[in-house]
DNA sequence: CCTACTGTTCGAGTTACATCGAACGGTCAC
DNA sequence: GTGACCGTTCGATGTAACTCGAACAGTAGG
């Protein structure tokens, strides 16, 4: 087959494709602004240790919350056994644009 | 009546309510960035002269982003003479979240 | 194997936002 | 006053995003 069917690795863009204004786009949602947050202090998270923040939310809406983070270039999302480690992007966001996961944190 | 029906002057959100997830989502479209760089290097200016600097987008489609800016809290938009003067809230955005501005600049 | 477990993807319903022409409101010049 | 001008608001349309349950895919353990 031409395309990835498997859903094992994810999709990343390059930090060249990262755009900002998706950035700020991603960054605008309360939930997803918080897990940013949470990643930056808490380091590398499971999912599951992610949700353990946000309670109320279900785990489709909050793997799509992931996936907008992860296409617009904030998160890493590699499987890690049976379950999945979420990270953030720091070098490469301050690498592309200094200051500001500073500022927003 | 009660409620303010004259369209002289526009309603801008105290400091303190200028909430982050409001200022990123603003920020995230690229007509509205745009134009806040043009305020942060040019100054204030007035509708027309932001205009020219997006010449392809119609007047009420250009109005409508800079209603999004200003219930966000980024610009000012007063009336001056005829003609209205747009401003970027800077010290009051530098204020509340540091760093922020300039790093999207 | 087969089951339990973690997390993604699919599909449908709802909501929010973008776009733009037309109409309106206020201001200045004459 | 009245006409031109600058800019906002209204109303309608299309599109993108959010939400969430159900189904699916990959992994580890017994």
């Amino acid at each position: 087959m031409a395309a990835t069917t498997t859903t094992r690795t994810l999709h990343h863009p390059d930090l060249d494709d990262v755009e900002l204004t998706s950035v700020l786009f991603a960054l605008s949602d309360p939930t997803r602004l918080e897990l940013i947050r949470l990643l930056a202090t808490e380091g590398p998270q499971t999912v599951a240790q992610c949700q353990i923040a946000e309670p109320d939310v279900p785990k489709s809406t909050f793997s799509h919350h992931l996936k907008t983070l992860r296409e617009a270039g904030l998160i890493r999302n590699e499987p890690s056994g049976r379950q999945r480690t979420i990270s953030l992007r720091r070098a490469d966001l301050d690498a592309r644009f200094p200051g500001l996961l500073d500022s927003v944190l």
